[in-house]
DNA sequence: CAGTATCCCACTTGATACTG
DNA sequence: CAGTATCAAGTGGGATACTG
């Protein structure tokens, strides 16, 4: 979910928000860097699943959109860390919230199955 | 954003969320019920720039993950009602947060906008 | 009124290989 | 270590027309 053009007019903003953390791994991105900063390495290693080249997109986005920042140090090997900005660190308790949802969720996935097997 | 299998493992539960909220219309819909019940045409009317048939798939979608109550009125012309169910109304403070934050996202781009152009 | 049915394309995502 | 580059594939989404 790539955000849209500046002139785009949101109908709602609702929907505003979902395009900044509703890509396919953005929300997970960020609950991570709410821990605190992260290598990219050490972000790779915690979304699991997500491709080197699909984390650079995310990361690129989040970045463009000023929630994420992004800080090259210049040594070799390569270090790049990545943490939340001010605006960024402003979504925390929309994560949190998603992140007690989600897990309700999950738990009446659980139960749904396990009536079905029954 | 179609919901993953059963058998699918999130590795984060905000995943989950995003899962059943991240679709391209579904945040907006969502809010939208949370002011209360709705027939299919006053939704499309408030969803705008959403066509019939994804106004359709999403909301479908929406039910299938337990959070959408579809009513039917077998009545000419037909009827149909849309709420949210119980599930659905415990999305309502993460909306309601993810509105006020796009809100001010918003601002923020605006505000660049003007300094690009000054 | 509240949908389906088709057709089709753009964009997102993935797999894999390579590099400063 | 932290990325690009390239190619391929899947699918989400749009346009349009039709219907119980």
């Amino acid at each position: 979910m790539q955000s849209r053009q500046y002139d785009y007019r949101y109908s709602c903003s609702v929907e505003a928000t979902l395009d900044v953390i509703g890509g396919r791994w953005k929300g997970v991105i960020l609950f991570h860097l709410m821990e605190g900063t992260k290598r990219f390495n050490e972000l790779q290693r915690l979304v699991q699943g997500c491709t080197q080249r699909m984390l650079t997109l995310q990361l690129r986005e989040l970045e463009k959109d000023g929630v994420v920042k992004r800080t090259v140090y210049a040594e070799v090997p390569p270090k790049v860390e990545y943490s939340l900005t001010e605006f960024g660190r402003s979504l925390e308790p929309i994560l949190l919230m998603m992140r007690d949802w989600g897990d309700r969720y999950v738990s009446q996935l659980v139960e749904q199955k396990s009536k079905v097997k029954s």
